[in-house]
DNA sequence: ATTATGTATAGATAAAATCTATGGATTGCA
DNA sequence: TGCAATCCATAGATTTTATCTATACATAAT
């Protein structure tokens, strides 16, 4: 059975002629007989009567008309929504992001989004950049927007927002009067990072070792928001994301105080599963981020060509 | 787009892997592959993501899964229908039958029809025979039950019932007290006879020419019923199907009455156009109709064999 | 009867689907 | 980290299918 012998087939019906269905087709005629003869032939019946100036449709010919024209409208209609990119309702997507993005970065863009797709739901993983990585590998989300560097040979990465990682004290701390401090001075305070598997947890570690220092750690934890609140109740001081902590610092809940020769900072940015292929739908989420930040250019010249 | 293909990439999508979805359709990998290859360039869209130990669906990938299930479905059950010979709710056809087969031959044939196949809708058209073999050659008609006999080069008729067409006259007339009537007495009365495009006055005719007799006609109709009704009030006397005064006659409301040298009859049998494709409930209606009267070794005969 | 129109069939040609063989890439394991 | 296994893509050969041309045969209309 084939799609094209079905159309033939409804073209005979409709005209009552082998004969003028190849016309209208653009075929000979016997194109036409034979199309329907090998559909007579899988199905086993006789599907019309010749022998007439028309050719009459058989009950089973009738029974036929009405599969192949539910089946042609599907294939129309399927053909129609991909070639247009539409989306159907209740199609969707999913993505990753860390914590940061979708609380501080994301939600205006998305916000935007709807607009634009109403009908697809979006689906957005939250978790630490490591775990978002995991999903794109296994091919279980398009994207991730996640902390940066990240170097892996199958991922790709695209910068959009850069983020200082100040030493941030609770209010009533000692160091809130302060203006700075020393690295010395906060190694000995009891200080609440990252967990060790985090990409913002390395970058400190890093300086750390480079000073030849060790921190007296208190807790590690994944959740930048349980350890601002932490560290407003005093419980230790920590390096956090300027985003995670403005709302508390213009609260005057936190205070930044500057660490001599110490500038963390970390990079946000958009990663993705190399050689990804991004349906319509998809593409316009990623460039939205990238336009409302920064790294449009970096992406064209990474997936743009590579369509 | 070809069914089969849309069969493999139905298979890739549940399975994750063109390789397995070789294996379970009994293909290569590379038909596979190129078979949604063929699909990913006809709709301008990537189906799949690939790389990875299994491959991911595209957005547009989930939407084709969709829309190819439903028409997978839509194939399946027509082949279904149409092998077992099923026929579909309101599907039906149409056949003709003469006033006398409709009204005292097929009743209790229709009655068991419908609990054989209840689904069937049937639509008999009732009218003098010459108007049914008309829609028999135009395909209007599967078949149709008719006055015998018929020539038409492309109609074939089996004989199914020979009825007498005595001679009947109303309960008041002067020939209702005699036990019988000589032709020359009989060309006298107002006679009420079949329209002469009637098989039946065909019959008449042709036997009173050879009589050398020319009968006086006071009326002439396509309607048996109507002609009975007029004998019986006495308008006329009539040659009419015994089938169609059976009831009268039992009733006392007319009287049979011999007329020497004259045994009119005439023939119903079903008639069909040459060389059409019966389709089994069609079929099933036929053989009914041969099995409660006669004509099923015939019919066999002559379109057992040619399927 | 004759002509025009219509469908079926045979054989040739064109198009496609499929197969085999192979290369490049990724994953999992030692 | 390197090796073996697995996976998908591609090229070229082969087979199958679809289509076309030419023609025969049947039917309907003049």
């Amino acid at each position: 059975m084939n799609l094209y012998h079905l159309r033939y087939f409804l073209s005979v019906a409709q005209t009552g002629s082998f004969s003028q269905a190849a016309r209208e087709m653009h075929v000979t005629q016997p194109t036409v007989s034979s199309g329907v003869a090998e559909l007579e032939k899988t199905m086993g019946v006789r599907l019309f009567n010749r022998g007439g100036k028309r050719v009459a449709l058989t009950m089973e010919g009738r029974t036929l008309v009405n599969y192949a024209m539910q089946i042609q409208d599907l294939v129309e209609e399927v053909e129609d929504h991909l070639q247009r990119r539409d989306v159907l309702p209740g199609e969707g997507f999913q993505f990753g992001a860390i914590d940061a993005a979708v609380t501080y970065l994301l939600p205006d863009i998305l916000k935007d989004y709807r607009r634009a797709y109403p009908s697809v739901s979006l689906s957005a993983q939250v978790a630490p950049s490591r775990y978002l990585v995991d999903d794109l590998l296994m091919n279980r989300s398009e994207f991730a927007v996640i902390s940066l560097p990240y170097d892996h040979p199958r991922v790709e990465t695209v910068s959009i927002y850069r983020d200082s990682m100040p030493l941030v004290v609770g209010a009533s701390h000692p160091f809130a009067a302060r203006k700075n401090a020393t690295l010395q001075e906060v190694v000995q305070e009891p200080l609440i990072l990252f967990h060790t598997d985090s990409i913002s947890r390395k970058i400190v570690d890093e300086r750390f070792a480079e000073a030849g220092v060790s921190p007296s750690v208190v807790m590690e934890m994944r959740s930048p928001e349980a350890m601002r609140k932490l560290v407003e109740v005093g419980v230790g001081i920590s390096f956090l994301p300027l985003l995670t902590v403005q709302e508390s610092l213009n609260a005057g809940a936190l205070k930044v105080v500057d660490v001599e020769g110490v500038a963390f900072s970390r990079e946000v940015g958009v990663a993705w599963r190399r050689g990804r292929y991004f349906s319509a739908a998809i593409r316009y989420l990623i460039e939205a981020i990238f336009e409302a930040y920064q790294g449009l250019e970096v992406w064209e010249k990474k997936v743009g060509i590579a369509k």
